[in-house]
This record gives C-alpha cells, sequence and structure tokens, in this order.
DNA sequence: ACACAAAATGTAAACGTTTACATTAATTAT
DNA sequence: ATAATTAATGTAAACGTTTACATTTTGTGT
C-alpha cells in the first residue's frame, strides 16, 4: 500500500506539502499539486483514513444505533441518515439494540472506541440508565435522538407528534361522516401508543362524540379471541362506523377479522390505520394512514448532527415533525 | 481521555505490559494485571481502537454494501449479519450503492480506506466493473458476496437456489390441480428473473404442460394498461388456473387486478409469489410465496467471512441455499 | 537593487496503540 | 549454589497521517 511518503520520495516534497495536497490546503502551488496528484494516480495512493482519524481527532465516522434494523420504520430513518451523510464524506456504523439495554450499552462504548464524530440513536425499551448519555453530551460529542429519545433536558431530539397523527386521523373519519368511532390501541405501556389514543380521545371531544366503555379496546393477537370480540362488539353496537387503529399492521388484521364478519369497508365502516407501511397501499382497499416521515426523519436527524459536528450550532434541536394524512380507499367517501 | 500511557504512568509498568494486559496476552503475571486493571478502572481508561487498528492492521470493522438498506430483504439480511458478527467484537459499516456503480466503488474504497478487515456485498444491478473486486481478492481481504453476486470464478458467495424455488413453486400448482398455468416475469435483464423463469419452464415440461406465447409476460406497473392486459388475456384464455409470480408486491399488484376482474382466489386460480414479504401473511387472501430465508443469508454470509477471517478457511467457499415453499390461502386446495 | 510581505514548502513531533527484540526476574534442574 | 530454562517485563520503533512552527521562495513596491 503507497503511503504519502512514498508520494513524497517521488516527488521529492515533504510530507507535510503531500499531505496538504489531500486536505486541499489552499497554501500549495498548482504546480506542485498536480505533481503530487500525477504521483498518486501513478501509485495508485489511497489515503489511510485510520492514520488521519488518529491524529487529527475527527474519523468521518457516525454511529447510528437503533432497536432493529430488520424493520421497514428503523430502516427507512437509517436510508435518510445514510442518504445524508454520505454525500459529505461520513460514513455510518450500525448497531442494533434488540431492546436489549446492554446491547446498546456495549454499542455504545465501541463507538465511543472507534472515535466516531457523532451519535444518532433511537434508545430501546428498557434503557432506564442515562448516565452514559449524559456523559457523551458533556463530553462535547454531538447525539441526536430519534423517533424513541431519553427523557433529559438539553438533548437534541426528532420525533413524530404521535397525539397529532391521532387527532388528525379521527378528526378525518369524523369529517368523513363516522358518528360512531371506536379505537383499537396498542400496549398502553409504550409511550407513543398513549399519545395516539389521547389523541383520538380528544379528537371526540372536540366533536363532541360520546365516549363509552367500549370506545376504546386492545386486541389479544389471538384470532380466535378477538374475531370473537370484534363480533360481540358489532353485535351490541352495530352503529359503529369508524375505527382508528394504533398501526397498520393491526389494521391490516382488523381489516381480515372485519371482512370474515362481511362488514364491508369503506361502506359500512372506514377505518385508518398509522404508520403507512410499505404494504399499506397494496392491500385491499388501500388502507388510509398517518404517514411518520421516516425518511425525512433520518435526514432531519442526520442534519442536525451535521450542524454540531461543524460547529455552527450549539445549542440542542428540538424537532417534533408533524404527522402526515394519507386517505385511502378504506377510509373513503 | 485516558490512555495506556497513564495507567503505564500510574502503576509503574511500561507501555508493553499494559498494552499486554489489554489484549490478554498469557505472559502476564496474575499480580500485575489486577493492578493494571484496577488503575483502567480508577481512569476510566476504554482502549483506542483507531490506534490499535493503525499500529496492528486490524480494524475490527467489517464493511457492508447492499442496494437499499430500506428494504426487507436486504435489512433483513443486515440483521443477519450484524447479529452473528457483533458478538464477536465486530462493528459493520454499511453504504447503500442505490443501483449504481458510482456508490458501489466509492463506498467501497473506502472501506478499504478505513482498513476494513472485510467486505460483504450485494451488487448492484448496474456494476459491471469486477476490477476492484479482483483487486481485493488478489489483495487477500476477505470478501463474501450475497443474492447478487458477480460473474467471477474463485469468490465466496452466498446466494438462493432461484432456479430451484420457481420450480417447486411451479409444482405446487401443479399438483394442486391447475392445468393451465402462467408465469408474471420480472425484468428479463435481471439474472434471478430469468433463473426464476428458467425454474417455471421447466416444472412446466417436466409436467408435460404446453408452453404459449402467451404463457410468460411481464407487467408494466401502469394499472390501466395491465388491468387492460390482464383482461384481454383471461378473456382469450378464460381457463387459466394458475399464476406464479416473480415477486410478491406484483403478486399483490396482480391480485388487486384479478380482484377487479371478478377473479376469485384461490377458487377459480391460485396464485403464488416469490419473496415471501413481511405483507405476504397480513394480506386476503394470505399470499403463498417462496421464502428467501433473508436472515440465514445473512449469517452465512458472515460465517464464511469469518472463517476466512480468522484463516480457518482460504478456499472460496459458494453456498447456494434451498427457498421454502409457504403454503398459504392463495394457493390453497 | 533592496526591504518586506506573502506564498510555498519543510521539519519534526504527535495521535495511542502494538510488537519484535532485549532484558531482568523467577523457577527448575543439576 | 549454579547454570539453564522459563516467565515477566521493558525498550523503542513503527503504523500513516496531521499540524504547529520554522524556513525558504516568490512577488511587490520603492
Amino acid at each position: 500500500m503507497a503511503s504519502i511518503k512514498d508520494i513524497a520520495k517521488i516527488t521529492g516534497l515533504s510530507l507535510a506539502t503531500v499531505s496538504r495536497v489531500f486536505n486541499n490546503s489552499p497554501s500549495v502551488s498548482p504546480k506542485t499539486r498536480s505533481k503530487v496528484l500525477d504521483a498518486a494516480k501513478q501509485l495508485d495512493y489511497h489515503p489511510n483514513q485510520m492514520a488521519a482519524a488518529l491524529r487529527s481527532g475527527k474519523s468521518k465516522i457516525i454511529g447510528v444505533i437503533v432497536p432493529e434494523v430488520n424493520n421497514y420504520f428503523f430502516s427507512s430513518i437509517i436510508n435518510g441518515i445514510e442518504k445524508k451523510l454520505t454525500d459529505l464524506g461520513y460514513r455510518i456504523i450500525i448497531a442494533q439494540s434488540h431492546e436489549s439495554a446492554e446491547n446498546e450499552q456495549k454499542a455504545l462504548q465501541s463507538f465511543l472506541n472507534l472515535n466516531v464524530d457523532g451519535i444518532l440513536m433511537s434508545i430501546s425499551k428498557k434503557t432506564t440508565d442515562y448516565a452514559l448519555f449524559e456523559k457523551i453530551i458533556s463530553d462535547q460529542l454531538p447525539i441526536v435522538f430519534f423517533d424513541r429519545i431519553p427523557k433529559l433536558a438539553e438533548i437534541n431530539s426528532v420525533t413524530l407528534d404521535d397525539y397529532k397523527g391521532a387527532y388528525i386521523a379521527t378528526e378525518h373519519l369524523i369529517e368523513g361522516g363516522c358518528k360512531h368511532l371506536i379505537h383499537v390501541a396498542g400496549d398502553s405501556k409504550v409511550s407513543i401508543f398513549k399519545k395516539r389514543k389521547k389523541g383520538f380521545l380528544d379528537a371526540l371531544a372536540k366533536h363532541k362524540h360520546p365516549v363509552n366503555t367500549y370506545t376504546v379496546s386492545e386486541l389479544s393477537s389471538n384470532p380466535k379471541k378477538d374475531l370473537e370480540l370484534i363480533n360481540t362488539l358489532f353485535q351490541l353496537h352495530p352503529t359503529i362506523d369508524g375505527i382508528f387503529v394504533h398501526g397498520d399492521e393491526s389494521s391490516l388484521y382488523l381489516m381480515n377479522l372485519l371482512q370474515s364478519l362481511k362488514i364491508s369497508i369503506p361502506k359500512q365502516l372506514k377505518l385508518i390505520g398509522f404508520g403507512n407501511a410499505n404494504y399499506s397501499e397494496l392491500v385491499q382497499p388501500p388502507l388510509s394512514s398517518i404517514d411518520q416521515r421516516c425518511d425525512e426523519m433520518g435526514a432531519i436527524a442526520a442534519t442536525i448532527l451535521l450542524k454540531h459536528l461543524t460547529k455552527k450550532q450549539t445549542m440542542p434541536q428540538k424537532e417534533i415533525l408533524s404527522p402526515k394524512l394519507i386517505i385511502r380507499q378504506s377510509s373513503a367517501n
């Protein structure tokens, strides 16, 4: 492997000047610059980024931690991040927490050992110890959290406004003429699902819709039980004409249950999900949903990180994205 | 940041012994070992992996290139890779080619500049220049290709037996009683789609099914045109009772077209896709498909790489995975 | 022609490790 | 007790850059 030394030898220049050429230093004459570049080409020289990183303290590597990479939401975010950072010469190194706080800590520590220039992450469901985050922040290593963020005051974060998403989804159903709405909720221990439920209920309240004991329910993911549940629900309350579901996968599942009960969508009942999964527009009927703007979330997180990397910003930034209503046939008039 | 030097100073030992402790060298007495570890804890020492990498030539970083990370198939592969490598102290750095040969080359080169210990990749559709691959191989840098592999003799590769997948999908339809089969093919410039087509045709031949001009067709992804195409196809050949589609997304698309023509699945016509996408079991009717075993593909690619990294193997290894038939309602009897 | 500033290049140390080789300490065999 | 062997530690160079500082070269104005 050719090094800067070899180029120096060939050209008769010093290491410093050669180095300066590759760092686009202005104080190098065009003549020597081209001499160096010629020699570089001739030797098939490529800079050793490790060495540069060691000496300069800038690795041009960004660490990314997500719960699971194998998930449309997170992989889309990674896509957004990668696109943004690659153009600027950064590389991203990826770790999965698999929802384990231990994996997360280990990944984070190994990122530090690798001298990453910055960190982008979504914390695991089990993370309770924020000590390392605080250390990173106080060490001035830029870190931006997205989607799942720790409850800390001074952090960079990018999140989706789940409350608002639920609210506009519900209003959409109401505006479409639904008089009798219910919500199929997600695990109430998870904060985003709590927010979605609240958004739904607040929208009902705003439009003076009544709230009953059955207005919010959770499915069990046991098809037999769930079918039973839905069946009795509709037998007792046949006027239900709109459902807001906490996620798209559950929406599909529910759609199938409803279809087997011969309830027609959207004629008899309108349905809207949350997440705008990759398959939502492919199913029959195409599912209305709330888009989480994953690509943008990644891009924005990366942008905030970049601003800190380049010292253009030092104050923490809290970005809350507005979800987008995607209307498809399942909630059409 | 504490360094080995600080520990040496505190303990009164030399750099070498301290270094040896962290590299688990056997020739260091238990007494000094614990002395060093104590000091390390006290100073909150963490080894600088960049420095170690520079000196030793081993970065413990593996480069991974995929066309798109934002894709269930590839993100599952990445998941398999990450799981396997993380346990052994490796970190993975990810780049997307976005199907551009230029991006791919750049990523590859930056991996080399970063001194990655090995490379795992699936080549872009546009890759035609294999020179860099050959250089990498002749430089003895371990590289394993998965799914989309270059046509080179001596390479490590993990692929799915697309031919076989198509063959068993087709036989499954035949065994289910289909008499009049057609295939909706993918872009014939892509080798996996060619193989799937061949598997289909060979299965037909094996079972003495006739092949007509319309037996294989391609969709345009223009819904109007495609609906027209399918419509006339079925008007001319109403006895068509089975379709093997080159992919699951196209299968869903086709399913929707068929439904709008009031063709019922699986009663009137059986359908099977390829890929076993995350949504395939969620749609109505649940779609039969060929599972590509993505997680395993990643894990196996990583395993082969590891064998080369540890010098336990030097001969290139070609692994061809058998696809798995997943029968669901769309092809049920 | 000269002084002086600006531009271009050079010198050498530093980044934090690893490691070949040398040395010293501890153990064993005689 | 001594030599021989083994175990433990130390010395110093190296990995390939960057960069503060020093020096030389070039250009400008008089």
